[in-house]
DNA sequence: CTAATCCTTAGAGTGAACTCTAAGTCAAGC
DNA sequence: GCTTGACTTAGAGTTCACTCTAAGGATTAG
């Protein structure tokens, strides 16, 4: 069992903001004589959570699927979760294409610069490709 | 050369975002009788614009870029802007990184339910891996 | 015992990137 | 000439996700 602190030294996340995350509804951990506790679930839920943020899913639509998550028992919500948690892999793939066109993009663009001053050495990054009026 | 509202239409941006872009240093179109007139090259830097500004390069760090472009002629910045263009590679391949392990977290989740409930009707998502403990 | 950590409420502040409004003027296209 | 669209300034408002503060009191670890 982990104290705020250690959570967020775990996590690498202020605990201001793992307590805001609570009041978002996005974390509930235990209570010991009125201060928080986190278990080995609650950090792999937290750094899911965090990943989900990275990959800018709204608090609001984590909050809605941690509700379904709560609200099981009661009825079966594994439905609605997957269907939520589906349209979020719809948009991390969409992310993920778009990333990889930019990426290619700029790509271009390093390579042409350096095919116009091969003089400028080079860092550790990848290339590619052929392209003319870089700006 | 288009006006306003074509290279709004054509870049699916408010005609207001495109005015405060220029405010903010990262455009910088001809004028007829006072009026914006933006010819296929504006589209283009337009375009690599939005798609930096998806991969959240900040306003900023574009306007440096350009500052940079537009000091040209007076010296050779390209070392600077190659400088630039690479950090924010960089970025972009992080966040790819960051993307792709999300994705493979979610597809996981996303399989460990179906397995659990093999009736619900799939969608046209990937698939991957074996996992258990789905929230 | 004592210092460090934690708790609460309630709200203010921050920063980024828009987003919109208003009012009055001017240009373009048919 | 009329309608639609464009212009300006100047600033107000919005959203999101934190981020911090203050004050006073409780708990924990050494």
């Amino acid at each position: 069992m982990y104290t705020i602190s250690e959570i967020s030294r775990l996590t690498d996340t202020s605990a201001h903001t793992i307590r805001y995350y609570e009041k978002e509804g996005l974390l509930f951990p235990k209570r010991q004589n009125g201060q928080r506790r986190y278990d080995d679930q609650d950090v792999t839920w937290l750094r899911f959570v965090l990943r989900l943020r990275e990959t800018h899913m709204p608090i609001e639509q984590i909050r809605s699927y941690v509700t379904l998550f709560l609200a099981h028992g009661e009825q079966d919500t594994t439905r609605e979760r997957l269907a939520l948690l589906e349209a979020h892999h719809a948009n991390v793939l969409a992310q993920l294409a778009a990333l990889q066109e930019t990426e290619r993009m700029i790509a271009e663009k390093v390579d042409t610069y350096r095919r116009l001053h091969p003089t400028i050495p080079a860092p550790d990054v990848v290339q590619s490709s052929e392209n003319a009026s870089v700006n």
